[in-house]
DNA sequence: TTTTAAATATCGAATCCCGATATCAATATC
DNA sequence: GATATTGATATCGGGATTCGATATTTAAAA
């Protein structure tokens, strides 16, 4: 493992990337594997996969399947709820970010 | 439990919060708590106490004993690794926050 | 010596994280 | 139509984390 302070700092920010992305167009699993990773991060599907699970039954997100070339893909987009969550957790960070300035 | 996402961006926070109070002055676990109580967070002493330890083996930390009022308390301190984790810590916080913002 | 009290340490159950592996579903190939 | 291919999603088993509850430590007080 690389470094365990800065791999829980970022995996604390996951759900919060996924909102943020979700809340601009529908994502799907891959593609979020990859956009972190050109962002420097990655993160295991095993990791990922069940996290998207989870915030669709919490209602944050909400997903259409969709055939793309034949292959079927699991777009999710935020809830009203979950742009509400990203509105919060967004201050949320603000504050902890301040703090530690 | 509160909220699964928030607590999670807490706890990424928690290394970087320990490491941020431990440069400016000693600190030792039931301070903590209480400072963090103070935020309007919460956190277990199963869950600080080994932190503690672990950041310690990591050398993040260097603990020194000292007797308080008739009692020992475990008083840590930033390390010259631990100040440097600190501020490459905060220096991805900001660009996390910055990608969600 | 016992009791007290502040603080630290540890326990067991539930959950999370990971890489590896398995499964799914629509098309292409036979 | 049966089978293989392929992009993507899903799950597995292990090890680590998180939690509240409980136990231990330590030095002074009783």
């Amino acid at each position: 493992m690389e470094n365990k302070v800065l791999r829980k700092l970022f995996l604390g920010f996951i759900h919060i990337h996924i909102l943020h992305h979700a809340k601009e167009h529908p994502i799907y699993g891959v593609w979020m594997v990859d956009e972190l990773k050109e962002h420097g991060y990655t993160i295991s599907s095993g990791t990922l996969y069940p996290i998207l699970h989870s915030m669709e039954s919490d209602g944050l997100l909400k997903k259409k399947e969709r055939n793309v070339e034949g292959k079927i893909r699991k777009y999710y987009t935020t809830t009203d709820k979950g742009n509400e969550m990203l509105k919060e957790a967004r201050k949320k960070a603000y504050e902890l970010f301040k703090e530690i300035k």
